[in-house]
DNA sequence: CTGAAAGCGCTAACAG
DNA sequence: CTGTTAGCGCTTTCAG
């Protein structure tokens, strides 16, 4: 491998000359500059970034910590993400994950490691290991559409208790009085903030809360088919169901599918996220939608802009962005 | 940010001692280990890998560049591509890009300034500048599921050719004779093997090839939609399609929905993918599925290889998958 | 404008 | 077993 004492050899100059001439300072000749950069091109030769950022203490490069992307909501917030790295000229260090804060600790020590100058973050794990490792961290961290309480950190992401609060309205409105809830997992952030405006708003209305409407663990194909099963035979069975995600969504619909239950007639549907292609299932679901893109590129600005003032002063940055409810097919009034 | 050298000073023993500590080398005491240890530990220190990899010239990380994932199967190559990472404590640094020749050259490059120890690439794009490029990189490359060829390198991935075939025959077998194939742009590898494919097994059955029938650039969805109007108002229109991904056959049932055209009475339809929730729609998507994560998985495995044997010997290898049939209800018989 | 020298944080080789 | 030294490839003073 080229290193920066072989163009220096070659263009007959100073490794230090050569560093300044590629660097484009202007204490260089534009001969030199030239000559230097010809020669350095022709080489094929390409800078040990690693060795720079040894003497700069800077690496351009930012981590990500997200668990992985089965739900494409995700990806369209990764892309905006590396977007956002791409137009200011960033290098993106991504780490999936499969969930749960002892490997979402492991990566962002494994970016630190490794000098990222920022760290975005979106956790699903909530460990106090977890918490004090992240308030500790000394680079900049923003946290990602999910949340850690009292961490100190800047984040950005959109508001799901006011999502929870869109949806149940829309559902309400239709009439419906018995309203189940489907969720992950109620330590994932946004699951206990939407689980919350579900409930929240119940009261709002003055419809009694019952807990077994609310059913967990929907990420799992068998759990949510008996969770479906369960639920549409209590007594007084849902007409109308909220879920965490539109992947839950769609899974519930193919369940009541299979049990001859039928949408929205029966029983009325909203989904969470907003994915594209679900508007072409044969029954286009209504769902709650979030500016995904946008929050991935919102986050990389916000981190840049920690980044570059250095932690001088840290004026923590929240930026939080409005749901908005989807009416498509899949709800319908209330089945009297 | 705590050094080397603090710790030592700490610990109150010499930086070379600290390093040797920390690494476990067995010519350090167990009880200075210990001690070392723990006021690391104490201090929270993280060791600096840019700095070690200087002299190591092993960054323990790889690269991956790779297209944008609207398609649900490249997530699951994605997902095969960190598992594999993990369990062999390697750091895998993602450079998602929209595609094309340009973009992957800068992220490779950007890969390689930063020292990785190998470079994983799904190219999408082909310039001569790009080939040139990937056959002239000095560390170890593994081509995953599209290839360039001519480049010397290591390749995973499918079969698409007989991945073609295996649809193909399956839509002859119901005794279609008119079948069209939709794909995205015949640049990319895989597509144009798939189209190749196509062709080759209409001839094979003495069915002529007729271009009109073949259509491209349906990654966007207005395109798509003229190309179905356009393809289902020919003389003899088609009483099949194949099409060069799941997301695109979906979209052209939603789109044959809307022109009252049934699926499969009217139009058998086969996917290439097998995402797996498409088997929720009301018509459940017949198509090709591949070992997705299993591909990503070995791209890693001999990429580690490949690094781990430091280039001594270099016998070219291949991995490739073979496509699977999974029938289901959007393909059957030919209209008479 | 150019070159020489120091040093970023770490490991490796070699003395002791 | 421990400490000292050199050096990875680069940038950055500071002389010239």
């Amino acid at each position: 491998m080229n290193t920066i004492k072989d163009v220096a050899k070659k263009a007959g100059v100073s490794p230090g000359t050569v560093s300044k001439a590629l660097l484009d300072r202007h204490d260089v000749s534009n001969s030199t500059k030239r000559r230097v950069k010809r020669v350095a091109e022709e080489m094929g030769y390409i800078p040990n970034i690693i060795a720079r950022s040894l003497v700069t203490s800077k690496t351009n490069t930012i981590g990500l910590v997200t668990p992985y992307l089965g739900n494409p909501a995700l990806i369209e917030r990764l892309r905006g993400v590396q977007n956002a790295c791409l137009s200011n000229k960033y290098l993106l260090i991504t780490c999936l994950n499969e969930g749960g804060a002892e490997e979402e600790l492991s990566q962002a020590e494994a970016l630190i490691a490794r000098k990222v100058d920022g760290i975005i973050i979106t956790p699903t794990g909530n460990s106090i290991k977890l918490k004090e490792f992240i308030s500790r961290i000394e680079i900049p961290v923003v946290l990602m559409s999910e949340m850690i309480e009292g961490t100190g950190c800047d984040f950005v992401g959109e508001d799901d208790y006011e999502g929870a609060k869109t949806g149940m309205e829309h559902l309400i409105s239709l009439g419906h009085r018995n309203i189940a809830y489907f969720g992950s997992f109620p330590e994932i952030y946004s699951d206990g903030r939407l689980a919350k405006g579900y409930r929240d708003t119940l009261e709002k209305y003055g419809i009694p809360y019952r807990k077994e409407l609310v059913l967990w663990g929907n990420t799992d194909r068998d759990i949510l088919e008996k969770n479906v099963e369960r639920v549409m035979n209590t007594v007084s069975a849902p007409t109308a169901i909220f879920a965490w995600s539109d992947i839950i969504a769609i899974d519930i619909m193919s369940k009541l599918g299979k049990m001859n239950i039928n949408v929205p007639e029966d029983v009325s549907i909203i989904g969470y996220d907003n994915i594209d292609f679900l508007s072409l299932f044969h029954i286009p679901l209504t769902t709650v939608a979030q500016p995904n893109f946008l929050i991935g590129q919102k986050t990389v600005e916000l981190l840049l802009e920690c980044i570059e003032r250095d932690g001088e002063n840290e004026p923590t940055g929240k930026l939080i962005f409005r749901p908005e409810l989807i009416v498509r097919k899949s709800t319908g009034p209330a089945k009297k």
